[in-house]
Formats: C-alpha cells, sequence, structure tokens
DNA sequence: AGCCAGGCTCTCG
DNA sequence: CGAGAGCATGGC
C-alpha cells in the first residue's frame, strides 16, 4: 500500500530528514538511503512509517508506506498520513519565511543553500519536553543516545518481520517508573526526577497537548516553567520542536550562541541577551531562522 | 586523563 | 538575593 503525499514547496526530504541520520536508530527512527522511518502510534495502534521523495524540491511529492502487525484500514492509514505530516512539518509554507529575511545578508544565502529545509516536530508536546529535559547540559550527540536507550527501555514495541521497533513512551508508562529506572539508562537522578514529576502531571490531568492551540508564546512558557526541572530554555525548545511554534527560540542555547556568534559576530563570544537582540531582525521565523543557522553550521557551511 | 557539553535546582553566605 | 556546587555520560 503506497500513499502519496504532496508537501508545500519547496521541500528538500533528504535536506529536512538528515537531521535523523545523526543520532538516529533503525529500530526508533532514522534517515538512511533516502528513506525516513518512524513508529507512529495512531488511535493507540503503532504504524511503522516510512517515506520517500520521489519528486523535486520545487515540486515535492513523497511515498508513504505503512506496515503494521495488523491490515492497516482506511481511517488509521489517513490518521497516520496526518501524523507524519505533523513530523516531518510538510504544510508549512518556506516562501513567506525567505521572503522575510531576504534582508539580512547570512540568511538571505542560507535559505538559498538550504532550500526546502523544513523543522520537524516531535508526535507529542510531550515527547519534546522529555527529550529538551534530557538535553540539558550535555552535549546533544550524549543526548541522543540516552533518548534513544530511554525509548528502547520503556516504549512501546512493534514486531515486523522479526525485527523490533519503538515507539516513545506514553506518559502513564513513565510515571510508573522510579527514579532507580531511569538512572539504570544513565540518566542523573535529578533528571530522572524531572522526568517521573512531568510525566506524572501529564498523565494526571495536565493536558500538554492544548498548548499547541495558544495563541501567546510567553504564555505557554510561564506555564511550562512553573514544573520542577522545567526552565526557560527547556520550554522554548518544546514550543519549537513538540509544538511547531517557529518563532520561539531558545537564545540561551550554547550551541544556538555558537551559531550566531559564528554567522554574525565573528565567533566573539556573546550572550543570550545579545543574541535575542540579534534574532530581533527574524521576528516571527526566529525559531525556524535558527534552525537553518544550526543546519548551516552542521553541515560546514560557511558564509 | 581530564574537561566540557543545547541547564536547572538547591544550598550557602 | 547572587553566586556556586553538583549532576551523568561520552567525545575529544
Amino acid at each position: 500500500m503506497t500513499i502519496s503525499l504532496e508537501p508545500t514547496p519547496p521541500y528538500d526530504l533528504d535536506l529536512s530528514a538528515k537531521i535523523f541520520a545523526e543520532g538516529g536508530d533503525e529500530h526508533i527512527r532514522t534517515f538512511k538511503g533516502g528513506t525516513f522511518w518512524q513508529v507512529l502510534k495512531v488511535d493507540d495502534q503503532l504504524v511503522l512509517a516510512k517515506a520517500k521523495s520521489v519528486g523535486t524540491v520545487e515540486q515535492p511529492e513523497l511515498f508513504l508506506d505503512l506496515e503494521s502487525d495488523i491490515d492497516v484500514p482506511d481511517d488509521l492509514e489517513r490518521k497516520a498520513k496526518d501524523l507524519l505530516s505533523t513530523i516531518l512539518h510538510l504544510d508549512m509554507d518556506l516562501k513567506p519565511f525567505y521572503k522575510a529575511v531576504e534582508g539580512d545578508g547570512v540568511l538571505r544565502e542560507l535559505t538559498w543553500l538550504l532550500r526546502g529545509l523544513k523543522i520537524p516536530r516531535t508526535p507529542t508536546v510531550f515527547e519534546a519536553l522529555v527529550d529538551s529535559i534530557i538535553e540539558q547540559q550535555i552535549s546533544i550527540k550524549v543526548a541522543w543516545i540516552l533518548e534513544n536507550r530511554l525509548i528502547k527501555a520503556f516504549g512501546d514495541p512493534l514486531e515486523i518481520d522479526s525485527q523490533t521497533y519503538y515507539a516513545f513512551p506514553e506518559p502513564m508508562k513513565l510515571a510508573s517508573l522510579t527514579v532507580e529506572d531511569l538512572r539504570s539508562i544513565g540518566l542523573s537522578a535529578r533528571k530522572a526526577e524531572y522526568i517521573l514529576g512531568s510525566s506524572k502531571l501529564a498523565s494526571d490531568g495536565l493536558d500538554l497537548e492544548k498548548f499547541k492551540d495558544y495563541s501567546d508564546p510567553d504564555k505557554v512558557i510561564e506555564v511550562l516553567c512553573r514544573i520542577r526541572g522545567i526552565g526557560v530554555w527547556t520550554a522554548e525548545l518544546t514550543l519549537v520542536r513538540g509544538m511547531g511554534m517557529i518563532d520561539a527560540i531558545p537564545a540561551d542555547d550554547l550551541g544556538l550562541k555558537r551559531c550566531i556568534s559564528h554567522y554574525y559576530c565573528g565567533d566573539k563570544k556573546i550572550t543570550g541577551a545579545e543574541a535575542r537582540k540579534i534574532a530581533e531582525a527574524w521576528k516571527g521565523w526566529r525559531g525556524l531562522a535558527s534552525f537553518y543557522l544550526i543546519m548551516a553550521e552542521r553541515l560546514g557551511i560557511e558564509s
């Protein structure tokens, strides 16, 4: 069964999914040989989704294949298609962003070089929140290792052709664990407590997913920051990655400051406040612009 | 070998 | 209050 997807052009899957190749895991989610795949949880049913590009950047088209341990009914198929579109952010229109940053010499060049790059989202806000907690302070590569361990240890398994794939664990599942359980995969006791606390809130009435519909990002940040272990940085990262709020920017982020400094300040060290000031020029698109800078640095693009 | 990496809380003074 | 210690792992 092959489903056709038509992303809003321009779109470059190979470029956009590159981020999943680094730190990816074949049993969870990765991008390899032109194919992106990930287990999706749709109506409590696990489905392995595989997407590849069959179009061009200007006329993008994806083929989506779904595999499961049951026959996938039509409505499930439609929901899986929608969820994959959400994850890859296929409905995002990049053209207004490109127009908005035309006056910025750095981004004008980077948006030309990285044309079709869309910022991915997590399937749920909860997943973005937990990921962001794990990523606090340690290097991103170590964080990816820990995230994958968490998913394999506590996530939902799907068996296909004697291969096991894992989806991100539900809040209820993580809430049922102990600090020792989480320490056993290499998390600090502190982070284990943060994750347990957040999971308990999420499985006990705090509907994180509803924050997607809030119109005021600052309000969401404020609410999230009341949770123990969640600071402004973690909240902002969750907004961008979990809610698709592409104007939110984790300006205090060490890696982002390094990127902004590299492309705008001749590698001179800058503060979070200075980063925020520079990012003012990208208002409306600050998170997306940051993503372009980070990807440009990863790809070794000089300017 | 040690220091550092996409922070945050808690504890002192 | 503001500053500083402590945290876990893996990469360099």
